[in-house]
Order: structure tokens, then sequence, then C-alpha cells
DNA sequence: CACAAGGTGTTATATGATAACATAACTTTC
DNA sequence: GAAAGTTATGTTATCATATAACACCTTGTG
């Protein structure tokens, strides 16, 4: 949380309270969560009456540009980002059972991918990589 | 097409009317499709009136649950798969400017992913990898 | 034919996302 | 510190995506 302070006012933006409740919010669940959750989240649990969906996906996309969070594609959720500093594309591990959802970096992953991307005479803007099934934990369980 | 028939027939899964008509909408699109211009095409291109989006979406939950499509989760939208006999997991290339969408297999890329989830005991069921960017034809010309 | 299973139709509604415009809060600049 | 400008948030409406629940029809089987 500290770091997305540091993120935010090394470039001169501004982590309003707003954005800070949404940032906090999806960093404590470790599951992704949707937007409309977000807004009955916050409604919840602050002062704060119930918000209208363009001011969390205002506030989601501020925290997307700077890198704060990744979308899940796959579920249509968002998830706070482990390493905000470095620019990276990685992987999301999303366990099905228990909603646990890790995001890894592989060197491997990425230069396949930047293989078979020159192979195909393609330029890359944007990559999603999302991994669904069952972490270490519930794969020992049955499910 | 044949080959839908044929795999479906070989599993006693039947390929009704509907059903094929949306396949064969979508493999007529070089371009992922939406369900809802999917209901469109379907009301324009036939004898039929406009079906309601259950009816649509149940024909494109069976053409997914047969890999005769794939689902494109960055755009919302749905694809034809390009070798529906074969079990494969493959990567998409989706061109941003033009639309068109490639289904790639790449070994080295799958076996990057399946070291990386085995390195953190993961059991993987599906995997999602979408890659956007320009294909060839249009990262030369200016977009 | 009667029945069961599977497929489709229909209505309503949940969830996801954005456009357009109004208001409020914060920053400059003077 | 007030005026002006910028950025953020509130509000209303609407579009897009997706599913639940239930009714009806079709098809294959005994």
């Amino acid at each position: 949380m500290q770091q997305a302070e540091s993120v935010c006012s090394g470039r001169g933006a501004r982590l309003t309270k707003l954005r800070r409740q949404v940032l906090e919010l999806i960093w404590q669940s470790h599951t992704p969560l949707g937007a409309y959750a977000l807004m009955d989240m916050l409604e919840q649990s602050s002062d704060r009456k119930r918000v209208a969906p363009p001011t969390v996906y205002r506030a989601l996309d501020f925290l997307l540009d700077h890198g704060l969070i990744h979308k899940v594609h796959s579920l249509n959720a968002f998830l706070g980002c482990s390493h905000p500093k470095r620019e990276h594309k990685d992987a999301l591990f999303i366990c099905l059972s228990c909603g646990f959802t890790e995001e890894v970096q592989s060197k491997p992953i990425q230069q396949a991918i930047n293989l078979s991307a020159s192979q195909n005479r393609f330029t890359v803007k944007q990559q999603v990589l999302e991994i669904c099934g069952l972490c270490s934990h519930c794969r020992g369980a049955s499910v």
C-alpha cells in the first residue's frame, strides 16, 4: 500500500480517498473482485453512500493506468498487482476452487510468446495469460 | 463444417438447425463475433424471427463444450476453432486494427506454461492466452 | 401412443461498462 | 485570499453482456 503511495506521488498522480478505498478493498481480497461487488463493499464499509458505476470504474481505470491493479478478463474482475513498480507482463494462476489468484513472472513463457509473435510477424501491444485450475492447496483436498 | 458434423455425430451430440446457423455465422466472420451481433445476424439472415439472449447463449455453450468455437475473453466475443478435432491449447493473436484473429499452437509456449504451472504446484484446467497487437498486414500500413 | 430427455422460447433481471453533463475539490496565479 | 483553471466525483440514463426460471415443443424410445 505504501508502494502505491510512492508510485503515485512519484508521478504526480493523486491517490484520492475513493481510489485508496478501492485499492484497499481489492488488496484485502485475495480473490479477484468485480466492479459491482466493489460498489457493494464501498457501501458497507464506509461513511459513503452507494456510489454509481462510473465512479467505481473511474477509480479502477486510474488504478489500471498506474499498474496498481490488473483486470482478470476471464472473470471480468480486478486484482491487486503484486509488483506495481516494475514494468511487467505476467501469467495469472487462478484457482477455480478457492479463487486465490497468483501473479507469476516467467521468462521462458515470455520468450516463447515473443518468439511465436515474431514468427507470425505480429507486433504485441498487450497480452492476457490466465491459467485456471487448482492451486497447490486445493488440489490435495477433494473439491 | 463437415468436421463439425463428424465431431458431433461421433459423440451423439445434436447439431441442430440453430446451432448450425450460429456456427456458420461465426465461421463466415474471420473476426470474433459478440453474442448480440449474432442475434442481429440470425434475425437478418434467416426465416427466423429475433431470438432472445438465452437462445443464442445456449447454442454458444454447446459449441464451446464441443470445442467448435472459442471464447475470446478480452473481447467478450466468439471465434471458430480452427482444429476442433485435436485436443489443444493455443494462443490467439488478435489484430487491434483489422480484427483478424489467428489461432496458433506453439510447443515452446505450452512447455513454458506447463513448467511454470508445475513449479507453482498448480493443476491446469483451462488456459487463456490472448495476444493483442498488429498483424503482419496492418503493421506495415499506418493505422 | 405415452413417456422421458433434450432443445428452444419467453420474460425478467443481474452484471458489466460507458456517455454526457453537473457539481465539487483542489491548484495556480495574481 | 479571490478568480480562473484543472482534476475528480456525483448523477442520470443507457447500452452491452449474461443468466435464472419456467413454459412449451420436439425427438427418440419402449
